[in-house]
DNA sequence: GACGAAGATGACCCGAGGGTCATCTTCGTC
DNA sequence: GACGAAGATGACCCTCGGGTCATCTTCGTC
């Protein structure tokens, strides 16, 4: 490799893998607030190497969460291609996905990270809640999901029957299917106890929402 | 006073007022992490006479939070005497607790924390859980809530609607209103989507679940 | 195989936050 | 008003975690 300069060293290449794989297992397990240090330890490296890669630990985190973030987009996508439009397409679609949420701590975390100059993440969010618009959209159309409820609207709800229920992931791990349930009935339509007030957030104000990150 | 030797002095009942109302705001401004030492500033003493009357930064929360749910408490009994037993009272006590939620960033976290040790605010969520528990029933008897949800069932819907929408309270301070009707309505009667998964968490569970503070 | 540059290392710096304690202050009493 | 005890104080300790940097190592090349 001579000609434009060669991108990396072997070494380094390896590091970085290593760190990314170190880092997706340790958010998975601890959630956001894993130690930097922690992480390198993992990927059998010096922290000093770990900033070398990744300037700041949200730039880890980023790159991490962006991965998490096509890889649901990749999912709904599945969806859309082997269910009929409906109800029953959304209901998968939030199951499969609160069980991503579930299994990594930091997963509920992206949604709110900061995405301020991390043009990739925010990309990411994007593209995956526009995916969701879509699935959402041919459910209204086919009359089995209530009108007034958006791509957003349900993937807050798969937020909110995790992360709920997060405290109690030890000892019912399973407990947020219970609330998924309870809250997919909520999308039926038919006769409302009260018309939703406020509206929902818009896919950019949802990608913007930020969350400190030590 | 004399007899039975005084219980406390003029000046530390003055500042053990002054510290658990300072607590109350900064916890609900900052949540269940603004330091200790921000605490005792916003009370005018310092820091070492906040540690004198609350040996842990957990005492002082505990003492706050037990203050809320007895709140709460309160609230659920209010609205079992001032309407019917039906979906609307339960949804208007979670209309009201969730309001109390988002009103202090703390709350939520009550539900969680560690509550080892402390048997005043076990007792507190116990009570509170029970109270519930009795206006859920009433309102499953008048065959307006569906017959498979419990009281710890609404506590977590309250939670779930304010909790997920914490990170966009600036933006949107009423967005948890409309959450939680998508959830009310997922209470109604009638047809489901799929019965519901799992058992809900008994209450005695609940109350003992655990979150660290540092 | 020797040289230079890219990369790795870990001791170190810094700030934050919980908690302690020797010392000084204030309260209540006689 | 003086004395003792309860209380207040804030400098201090310790740990933890993000981030830095001088120094050493390794890779790729000629």
């Amino acid at each position: 490799m001579s000609a434009v300069a060669l991108a990396q060293r072997a070494d380094a290449q390896r590091n970085r893998r290593a760190l990314l794989e170190a880092a997706v297992a340790a958010f998975a397990d601890g959630g956001i607030d894993v130690s930097a240090g922690e992480i390198a330890r993992r990927a059998g490296v010096a922290k000093g190497t770990l900033f070398r890669h990744f300037p700041a630990k949200r730039d880890l985190l980023s790159a991490v969460l962006t991965e998490r973030m096509l890889e649901l987009r990749a999912l709904i996508e599945k969806v859309e291609r082997e269910r009929p439009p409906g109800l029953a397409a959304v209901a998968e679609l939030m199951s499969r996905g609160a069980e991503m949420l579930a299994a990594d701590r930091s997963f509920f975390d992206a949604a709110m990270h900061e995405a301020a100059g991390d043009a990739t993440l925010t990309d990411a969010k994007l593209a995956l809640v526009s995916a969701l618009e879509r699935l959402v959209s041919a459910a209204q159309r086919s009359g089995e999901l209530r009108g007034d409820v958006t791509g957003v609207d349900v993937a807050m709800l798969m937020m909110a029957a995790t992360n709920t229920c997060a405290p109690a992931l030890a000892a019912e791990p399973a407990l947020w299917r219970r609330y998924l349930a309870l809250m997919i009935d909520g999308l039926r339509p038919g006769p409302v106890v009260t018309p939703l007030p406020v509206a929902a957030l818009s896919s950019a104000r949802m990608a913007a929402l930020a969350r400190e990150v030590r």
